[in-house]
Formats: structure tokens, C-alpha cells, sequence
DNA sequence: ACCCTGTCAGAAATCGATTTCACCGTCAAG
DNA sequence: CTTGACGGTGAAATCGATTTCTGACAGGGT
């Protein structure tokens, strides 16, 4: 790796000027010209190691998320990249596999490589982000608000959405309606189900039908196993609606496998599948805005890195039902 | 962010045994103790930038993808990452889109911050991989192996699992088997397709059946877009080879819309779909082990990274064919 | 003539951690 | 009693780019 200083010795100038050059500061046209060449020839790249610590930042964005295998995160990633190239930075993805640990230690590296700013889709439970608070890193959370910290956030409704899918079931006629959501420490999945359990106690109080609902991983598996779960009861659900569209993966493959796939039973799930609509199985879907979502955060975590320090915001975006199948 | 000064200031030692306290130095058990407590009260993180700088190189390694979208490569990713941070390693994802600029990009990012590898899934054509080799960087590349450039690889058998998935098709019985497989400067969709094309052709010499082959994007809307268009031939194919998962989503998803889903229509993929099992239909697929070419890239690298420099490797990790539904 | 302003460029300080070098004790071997 | 080895420690150099400070020089106004 040719330095700043074999530049500056190639083209005969001190290293300032070289450091100019690439910085657009008053250099003479021939002094610019010497140095391009040299540049060129020597093949150098400055170092993004020492520039970042001399200026104490980067124009790299962490986006740390709990699940990379999951499309809605993939796809919410890509709106976040989208907006950070535009604005010439660059974005690594940090996956937490919903690990407090994994999680803690991939903000830790972005403090002390003094990353531009973070997006975060929290990992289950509160997540620890008094260290980048601490540092006035700029900080945006995204589909999962941390508990307890004020930070700028990009949400769906979803205990609405929650409740509008469950409702669609209540309209399609369906007695015995179950819940499959997420762990009981995220936010997104108990917001769910509080939806859920609106739909299904009508304006009614609520009865004890939480021995319908199921708390599971988020997860293929985990959708799965609660399934089988559900269909095992003795007074099995007639339809149930999954908060998550990984979890819907295994809930319908244990429908298949027990011939009561819709419209036997009736499934509304939050979240869509990118790779689930080839046949035509009736279920309801809440259409989430993943791209959007990333789109949105990565906006406002740019405002802020350019020094916006108005109060926190939650933005709300909406979440669509769409009939599918 | 306090640094090391402030540590040593506040322990009453100088920097340098602030520095050996953390790198396992020998230190006197009394200041060592000192050091701890005082770097716990500033809540101190030494700089990696800092470090980086100091070190020439960090303990991140880059992971180049083409499609995050692609569930094959994230579940590569996680092979990656399970393995690198086994070793103590962090992975930090880079998506090119398939777009060589972007992938220039990220290599130039990753030898500028002086990453300690770098695992890449070539964007289609030629990469440029001079850079990094000439600073000695370490490359493994997976899935795909660059053009003209000699480093370690992982890859899996596309000939033959084309061939395989093909014959199966053949078979089954069917008699006008299509291909559609991705660009045609993507190394991986042009050795599938030769499979096929060793398959349909059996020992005889090969006939024009090219008029059955279409070279989409390894993306969901292509693999639509060339099943249409081969629908629309007026001797249709009976059955079609297609070269990666995603475009097999779009493909039944035209058969279905026509009515004409297997086994009405013979269908094999190369690539699994993990959330395309929901419902039986009989397709034919050639399982990639996508984890495994993750973790095997990763343990190549790590070999690199600890100063291996034997002569460059390939290894070609096995395909099952199963069939499915 | 004199001063002021502005442009251009180099020397040197700076960012924060690591590491070499030098030095001081202490203890064991000769 | 000397020599050497070794553990412990700090001062200072180092990694490579940025930036302040300073000075040289040119041109314009009075």
C-alpha cells in the first residue's frame, strides 16, 4: 500500500499538498497534475484507516439486524442501502441472530470504529444502546423500537395490522381462531398478538383464549412446531393467524402435511413471502413495507449524522391487507 | 470516548502498560488491577481505528455478495460467520447487486480499511481482483471463481449438477426440456447450461435445441419473463431445467398462472428454495450446500489469514439431486 | 513606497493504540 | 563480588492522512 508520502515524494510536493489534491483544497494546476500522475502510477488508495482517525468518523453505516435469513430483513436492508449509496456512504450488515451478545458486540465495533451511525432492528428485550447514546452516535431504530430509549424510529402498526388480520378471519366465518407470534420479549411479536386477541374478543371481554396462542422463534421451525401444537389440542383452532411470515413457512407446511391447508383452515400472517405466492392457497396477508422501512430509517439517520438534533421522532408507516390466492 | 491517555492518567501509569494490561503483557499484578479499574469507571473501549492503524490489519473480514436477496447467499453468509466468529473474527456483508462498480468499491473499502480477508462471490464477468492479490490480501472466492485470477475456491459441480437435474428430466419422459439459466458472463449459469445441454443432446451430436435455451438474471422477474417467452413458442417445452432458485420461483409461478404446474410440466432447479416446500409439487432439485460453501470459504481464508501460502486451491463440495413434493 | 488581501505550499502537530528501546531492580549462576 | 538474565516500566517513535500555522509571493489600492 503506497502512502500519502510516496505520493508526495513521486510528484515532488510535501504530503499536504497531495492530501489537498483529493480534498479539493487551492492547489496550482501543475502541482494537482504531478500529483494525479504519481497517484496513479503508484496505484494509491489513502487510507481509510488513518483518515478515519484523524477525523474521528467514517462514511460507513452499521445496520445491525436479528435475522439475515429472514426477506423482510433482506429487503429492508436493500432500502437502506439504497439511500446510504446515494449519499456516498457505504453500509455493512451486522447479523445478531437475535443475540444480546452478538448484538452488543457488533455496536461495540461500531463505536470504536467510529461508524457514521447505526440502524437497528433491536434484538429480543432491551437492548443496550446507552453506549452509542453515551457517544452521541447517531442511532435509528427500525421495525423494533428498544425499550426504554429515546431514539428516532421507523415502525408499523402492528398491533392494527395484528387486529386487521385477525378480524379478515372473524369475517371469513372461522370459530376458534389461534395465534402463533414471536418471543415473548420482542416488542413486534406481543404487539401482535395484543391485535390478535382485540379481533378475537370482539368488543366483548376478553375471555381465556390465550390457550390459543402460542409463543414461538420467529422462526421456519418454531412456526411449525407451535402448529402442530395448536392442531394437537383437543378442541383444535379452526384458523389461526402467524405473526411472522418465516413462522407461516412451517405452519403451513404442517397444514399440508395434515391435509388442512386453506381454506380448510384459515391463515392470515403478518408479513409477506416473497417466494410463497406460486399456488394459490387462500390466506390473508398484512403486507409489510420492508423497503420502505429501510428507506425511511436510513433518511433520518442521514439527517441526523448532517447534525439535525431535533427531538426524537417515531415514523409510523402503514401496512396493507391484501387477500392472497 | 476516553482513550488510553485518560486510562493511564487516572491509573497513574503511562499508556504503555494501559496497553499491555489489555494485550496480555507481563504487568505487576497491583497496576494491572489499577488499570482495569479505571478503564471499567471511563467505560474505556480502545479505538480500533487506532489500532487498525497501528497493526496494519483488523480482525474484520469482508464477505462480497451479489444478491442479498437471495436466500442461498445468506445462508452462505451464515456459514461464513459462524466460522469466522468462531475464530474471533466479525463479518461484514457487502451486496454489489451484480454491479461491478459496486463491487469495486467494496474491495477498494476493504483494502483501504486493511480488512484481514476477503470472501467474494464474483459479480458477474470479470472481477478485478489485482488490487487486493497485489497487496496480498487474502481472497477466497465461493460459488463462483473468477476469471483468469488464481486463488483459493469453493465451488460445487454446476456441469454436473445440471447435467443430473436434466436427466432426471429425461427420465421422467419428457421430450422438449428448456433451459433457463442466468447471464451469460456469470460463470455459474453458462456451466449449468452446458449441463443441461449435455443431457438433452445424450451421446448424439447436439442438435439446435439452443431454440430451448434463454438467459435471464438469476432473478425471480427474469425467470418469469423466459418461462413466458418459452410458453409462448409454438412447440412450447414440456419441461424446463432452471439454473437458480429464485428464477424457478418465477417460473411456476407462470405455470401456474397457465394452468400447466407440474407434473403437467416436468420442472428442476438447480438451488434450494427454502420456502418454496409448502405444497407437493413434483419438481426435481438439485440441493446446494450453501451453508457449507460458507463455512469451508471461511476456514480457506482463515488458513490464508494465518500465513498459509501454499499453492491455490479449488474444492468442489458435492450436490445431492432429490426430488421434492 | 507601503500595506493589505489572497493564493499557494511546506513543516509540524494531531488522532489513539502498539512497540521498540532504554533503564532499573532483583536474583541466580559462576 | 561480578556478570547476566529477566520482569517491570516509561519515553518516544510509529502507523497514514488531515489541518493548523506560518511564510513566501503576487497584485491592487492609497
Amino acid at each position: 500500500m503506497p502512502t500519502i508520502y510516496e505520493v508526495a515524494a513521486a510528484a515532488g510536493v510535501s504530503p499536504a499538498t497531495v492530501s489537498r489534491v483529493f480534498n479539493g483544497a487551492n492547489v496550482s494546476a501543475e502541482k494537482a497534475e504531478a500529483v494525479r500522475k504519481a497517484a496513479k502510477a503508484l496505484a494509491f488508495t489513502p487510507s481509510r484507516t488513518a483518515r478515519t482517525l484523524r477525523l474521528q468518523s467514517s462514511e460507513v453505516i452499521a445496520l445491525v439486524i436479528p435475522d439475515i435469513e429472514n426477506p423482510f430483513f433482506t429487503a429492508l436492508a436493500r432500502g437502506v442501502e439504497d439511500v446510504a449509496r446515494a449519499a456516498g456512504y457505504s453500509v455493512v450488515l451486522c447479523n445478531t441472530d437475535e443475540d444480546h451478545e452478538k448484538e452488543l458486540r457488533y455496536l461495540d465495533i461500531a463505536l470504536s470504529a467510529t461508524m457514521a451511525g447505526v440502524i437497528i432492528a433491536a434484538a429480543g428485550g432491551n437492548s443496550d444502546l446507552s453506549g452509542l447514546l453515551a457517544r452521541k452516535c447517531p442511532v435509528v431504530a427500525v421495525d423494533r423500537s428498544p425499550h426504554g430509549v429515546d431514539v428516532d424510529a421507523v415502525i408499523v402498526d402492528n398491533r392494527a395490522g395484528g387486529r386487521a388480520a385477525t378480524q379478515a378471519l372473524v369475517e371469513q366465518g372461522f370459530q376458534r381462531i389461534a395465534c402463533i407470534t414471536g418471543p415473548s420479549d420482542v416488542e413486534t411479536a406481543t404487539q401482535r398478538a395484543d391485535g390478535w386477541r382485540d379481533a378475537v374478543t370482539g368488543g366483548r371481554a376478553a375471555e381465556a383464549d390465550d390457550r390459543y396462542l402460542r409463543y414461538a422463534d420467529f422462526r421456519v421451525d418454531g412456526g411449525a412446531a407451535a402448529m402442530s401444537d395448536l392442531l394437537a389440542m383437543p378442541e383444535p383452532p379452526d384458523a389461526v393467524f402467524v405473526a411472522n411470515n418465516l413462522m407461516s413457512v412451517g405452519a403451513l407446511r404442517v397444514l399440508s402435511e395434515q391435509g388442512k391447508l386453506p381454506p380448510a383452515t384459515g391463515v392470515a400472517v403478518f408479513g409477506d413471502l416473497p417466494f410463497l405466492p406460486l399456488v394459490p392457497i387462500p390466506i390473508t396477508v398484512v403486507h409489510m413495507p420492508a423497503r420502505h422501512l429501510g428507506t425511511t430509517a436510513a433518511k433520518l439517520l442521514l439527517e441526523r449524522i448532517n447534525g439535525d438534533d431535533q427531538p426524537a421522532r417515531t415514523i409510523v408507516l402503514r401496512n396493507q391487507l391484501t387477500p392472497v390466492g
